[in-house]
DNA sequence: CGATTAGTTCGATGAAGATCGTACTACGAA
DNA sequence: TTCGTAGTACGATCTTCATCGAACTAATCG
């Protein structure tokens, strides 16, 4: 069982300004919630989006560019997993603040 | 001396991706900030920006209309200032996580 | 070795949106 | 009322980006 890290920023390379702008999509911002309920991680295709696969790895990318997830490989499935750590810690309040509203 | 308030959700009306998305944008957060600064209030065009006028007040709207800031007329100036308490208590630590950044 | 499954990458397309200049409105002062 | 100041609204342009299909990579299972 492969486990090897896709590429992201350290913490003190995160941008606010980026991770405001990954969050403030829709399908995005679905994602996240998604996996603010499974703290274990959860493969990308098991989240339920109206958009083709394409779009979805588009999105997950941008998402973990800009810090706010981590991906990593087990044999042929990519788990994600929110760096809520090092989100809670640069920003503290923000992550909860977004999830809270929660419709 | 006029005193009147320019078109604004109210509370229950703020939707978060509105409030991401108005605040993704490197501009827009600098005007964030300033506010932050100026609890009183600010004039619109005492921020320093990069941009013209027109953009500034298309960016001001965009903040306005999705209930970011409030804005209203004293006499030919346009003061406006951070909805700090709708948001707060709308999603609570976000405000503070974005400005705690604050590079 | 195929075949299958999970996902990415690339190029094209169309839709948003950031920006500007110009024209406009509203208020205050002379 | 005419002038100046503060700001908005409109239309055009240019850039960014969400979306898709198709081709590709990588791992697992027969």
């Amino acid at each position: 069982m492969t486990r090897k890290a896709l590429p992201q920023p350290d913490r003190e390379e995160i941008r606010v300004e980026s991770v405001l702008q990954a969050l403030g999509e829709p399908v995005r911002l679905q994602i996240i919630r998604a996996l603010a309920d499974a703290p274990e991680g959860i493969a990308c295709g098991e989240i339920e989006l109206p958009v083709t696969a394409s779009t979805r790895a588009h999105h997950l990318r941008i998402l973990r560019e800009a810090g706010v997830l981590t991906t990593h490989t087990e044999g042929t499935r990519r788990i994600s997993t929110l760096r809520r750590e090092d989100l809670d810690t640069l920003y503290p309040g923000l992550l909860t603040g977004i999830l809270t509203a929660r419709q």
